[in-house]
DNA sequence: CGTGATCCTGACCGTTTGGTCAAACAATTT
DNA sequence: AAATTGTTTGACCAAACGGTCAGGATCACG
């Protein structure tokens, strides 16, 4: 039964293999386009191997989803209301394109999830991550009151934010299509773009004449 | 058989209802997850019936997105080398943030087909697709070359442009979900914010320096 | 009103789906 | 090495899946 010592060496082992495995295929086919035999398949064990460690299709993703908000959140839990305000968010942004980058199935996985509508983690939105993004909006309210960041609608620049760079992993095929590159070599021009267009966004204008008028 | 008077009120009728039907269902379950009873019951049809005016599931979802493929590139054709450039960048932005407000749906069936990879609709991206966006970036580069628009990464431009606008119908849940409102109000910050953001990164430094000194 | 073409459906088919289970297998403890 | 616990699997299940088909209903038109 329940055992108090923790989990063993092959539970950590086996519950990682389907966790890696299921975030390929539920971040690549959707909730509902994935089969617990792909997942099975990706992480090398049998199907009613997979119901061993996890009670079922849901409880898969529901773990998954679980483990990656935390994680996902961080960057933004990071903009520091002590900081350069334009140096921060524009920090932030970066932070965001990397994540893109090195974590492009975990960004696929939650698009998914919202684009159908997020039956999964509706609550979530609502609670913890609009608490979230209110706080950072008046952070960034604060900012402008003071006139150290241009004036743009905060919750609307947050979201511009996450669309940018998600974008990259998200429809990654689509850029690369369009881009020929198979490699990462585009995400160095993108972090060059979005510094370049949020920073020109950003900036008090009447630093931006300061610096553009000598 | 085949009838050389073309299609008869009852097809007409039909295989859009069919077509209406599984753009509802495709654009919220993705391929894999959508099911023709599924369909059919949003048609009012059978699932026979459904087989009877397509010849499988794979079909209606090709039929779907090829008629919706060129909609879909309009706006981006209609990028004019014969306006004034920051204008017309902008005209842009603000009709394809119109297409996600008119048709979200369709934004987020594109979605999920590039997010699952684009199996369907690769060839598209590098052939029709690639070439528009190339075009549409050498004019914007030429615009660029003529000092009427400031200097950014064109093919990341239209990236940019298309993550914004298209956030609000694929994250639609999201969006909703942290500003709290069931309309379309948003939709109106979200046209000054684009408006402000792309127009204050895309205007050339001098003519910015000259409005804001004075 | 008849007749040929079009339209529609209930019953059905083979396969795949998520999930169960008893029994075999391996690890650990005593 | 026996006993206990933890791990794995083949065989299986009911439901749902995409798709077929023979035949009945409905339509357009002479």
């Amino acid at each position: 039964m329940t055992n108090a010592t923790g989990p063993t060496r092959i539970q950590r082992r086996n519950t990682s293999l389907i966790l890696e495995a299921a975030l390929e295929v539920f971040s690549s086919q959707g909730f509902g386009g994935a089969t617990l035999d792909q997942i099975a398949r990706h992480a090398g064990l049998s199907k009613p191997n997979l119901l061993y460690y996890f009670a079922s299709k849901e409880a898969i993703h529901a773990a998954l989803l679980d483990g990656l908000l935390e994680t996902w959140l961080d960057p933004l839990r990071a903009l520091d209301p002590a900081g350069e305000p334009v140096d921060e968010i524009v920090a932030y942004v970066l932070r965001k394109l990397e994540m893109s980058r090195e974590f492009p199935r975990e960004s696929r996985l939650f698009a998914n999830e919202i684009l159908q509508g997020a039956p999964r983690i509706g609550g979530m939105i609502t609670g913890e991550l609009k608490r979230l993004v209110d706080e950072k909006a008046a952070l960034i309210a604060s900012w402008q009151a003071a006139g150290r960041v241009a004036q743009l609608d905060p919750h609307h620049l947050i979201f511009s934010i996450w669309a940018t760079t998600q974008h990259y992993a998200d429809f990654d095929v689509q850029v690369r299509g369009i881009l020929d590159p198979a490699g990462d070599a585009h995400f160095a021009r993108a972090a060059v773009f979005l510094e370049q267009l949020f920073r020109g966004a950003l900036m008090p204008r009447e630093d931006f004449v300061k610096i553009h008028a000598s």
